[in-house]
DNA sequence: TTGGGCAGCCGAAACGTTTCGGAATCATCA
DNA sequence: TGATGATTCCGAAACGTTTCGGCTGCCCAA
């Protein structure tokens, strides 16, 4: 194995100008820097990443944490989100290390035991709740990570994400444009962050068109099928005003939602409109395809690239704001409203 | 963050002996070593892997090198290979590496450029082709790897494995006992190693019976209910004498054996017997329970903790013979002969 | 008394990088 | 002529471990 030291004697250099020449600092001459170059690559150098990790201090490794194992239906979202990722972080010379158990007990503690041993830069944090117990843990202890969403408070970390309060302005107001006043809102988990920032922009359109938030008007469950026929079902069973528009907060729901509609012998646009937000998920494989219906769209799989150049650029010590992005979502018409 | 020279100065020992009484070296005496765990806990010290990494000159990663997205079918699969992987490996001091991309133009090239940056200790590697590339490629290189499945030649590599010979022994030893003679094999892909061993029981157990082999009655293709619906059709159509009982690679493989069946008006096992080689994988999301047939059975997911033990134990150092599992299977009957 | 063996300890080197602080050379300018 | 600054280079230290070889007592047998 070649090392610095091996280049240095066949150069007649010292090590710590081959060393300079090949990260290509400012004090090496450009003819220095060429033949370094040149011989590093006819005697097949590789740096040592250990030497190299033991005095700068990093790793070059960032990591992932799945505290349990995806169900199968969600296993084909999740494989494209780890080859996503390996493959971009593949592309910043990192590392992508994957820890995957059910077995965890603490969550927090499987992040500080990655750290202490200094074997991971930095982490990817998905899915964060309203008041993410990870997200605080990991800014208490200022170990880098790159969100999938922002928290509620000013985000003074990397993230990647939609601009959730925009999706759910915008589906809203699709809706009250064409007269409706009574909507009902089946939006994702409780805990959810990006859920919170859509009721916000729900909430921001109503308010614009001079309509009364009705808290009963927005319901919280999982992104899957049976959230949007449960709660449709329910909506329209509960005594007083019955909705005449649906929002759902994906294309999943929007499935079961129709289901619903349909079973109840109301007819999509004529009785009830629907709009969804649509994340381009994989085709679930169950094979019954939904109904295409109007709204927002973005496709999460766009998410991937994003989220390990923001990672990689901030440990490389990039600002803050070079490192935060929110991308546009585009509209879709199949004539659902 | 306290290092060792911590220790040692909080001790009165030198740096030697803090190491040697951590590590449970002889020469250190019993309380001395009691003494140096307890402060240790005390200052909560970590070892730097880095530096550790830097002198043995071994990262302590493993990894797994996926050439290719999986298909939203194989996902469910995948996720618990990589789940059971990572959590193994841990429970061993290691961590898992996922380096996964459709994007992989060249696998050994891949698989060279983790090893020369010395960042990979040693992989994973699955679905063992005929003649493999990337086996030959990582034992002339001297790579250590653990191998799922065997090669044809004798095996100088830490492996799990079923026995597959027994298996396609038993399956059809368990036809011939009923006074079947004609027996159709749907087998698993041409290039699979695992898939030639189970003709080599096939054939073993046919010649010991006096039966002859027909090479027609051996067939190949991926292990999908697709492979065994068309090529039940296919047999049953050609000229010539039709098989009396069919073995299937798989469960899959069953269940397309017996739509074909059922479609063409046989029924099982009246007309014609089946068995089946069950690997116990998670079901299909597609809802059409299989029904079940006899055969033999062993469960894939036993092997992410063989794999992982495996190979850790001959990066420590453990003879070829102490990491080379076969694993037995068992017989099920669902009267389906 | 001598010497061998053993238990317990230590200093120093080594792993292969990066980087700090300085130094040599040379052209430029007052 | 001497000072200044830019360019290009280098020695040595540092990162935190592991490990090689040697050292000191001490006990016991010869």
């Amino acid at each position: 194995m070649t090392t610095l030291k091996d280049l240095s004697r066949h150069l007649g250099l010292s090590v710590t100008q081959v060393s300079r020449a090949l990260n290509d600092h400012s004090d090496v001459s450009d003819g220095t820097k060429e033949r370094v170059r040149q011989a590093a690559f006819e005697l097949n150098y590789q740096p040592n990443l250990m030497a190299r990790r033991l005095v700068t201090g990093r790793s070059g490794i960032v990591g992932f944490l799945q505290p349990r194992i995806p169900t199968s239906a969600e296993s084909a979202f999740f494989t494209n989100f780890l080859s996503g990722l390996s493959e971009n972080f593949a592309k910043f010379d990192r590392q992508f290390m994957l820890h995957m158990s059910d077995k965890t007990t603490d969550e927090l503690e499987a992040y500080d035991r990655l750290v202490r041993t200094r074997s991971i830069d930095g982490f990817v944090v998905t899915e964060p709740a309203f008041d993410d117990k990870r997200v605080n843990f990991l800014r208490k202890k200022k170990i880098p990570f790159v969100l999938h969403g922002q928290t509620m408070d000013a985000p003074d970390y990397p993230f990647f994400d939609i601009d959730n309060v925009a999706v759910g302005y915008d589906l809203t107001k699709m809706l009250i444009d064409r007269g409706h006043k009574r909507i009902l809102f089946i939006n994702g988990a409780q805990a959810a962050s990006y859920a919170e920032r859509r009721v916000i922009g729900y909430q921001k359109a109503l308010k614009e068109a001079g309509i009364k938030f009705d808290p009963d008007m927005v319901v919280r469950g999982n992104m899957v099928a049976e959230t949007g026929l449960l709660e449709t079902i329910r909506a329209f069973q509960r005594s007083g005003e019955k909705p005449t528009a649906i929002i759902a907060g994906n294309t999943r729901i929007s499935t079961g939602a129709l289901m619903a509609l349909s079973a109840m012998g109301l007819s999509m646009p004529e009785d009830v409109s629907l709009v969804a937000h649509d994340d381009q998920l994989p085709a679930d494989s169950n094979g019954d395809l939904p109904r295409p219906v109007s709204g927002t769209s973005s496709p999460l799989s766009a998410s991937w690239e994003p989220l390990a150049e923001n990672l990689s650029r901030f440990l490389d010590g990039a600002e803050l704001s070079e490192v935060q992005t929110i991308a546009p979502h585009t509209f879709v018409d199949h004539g659902s409203i």
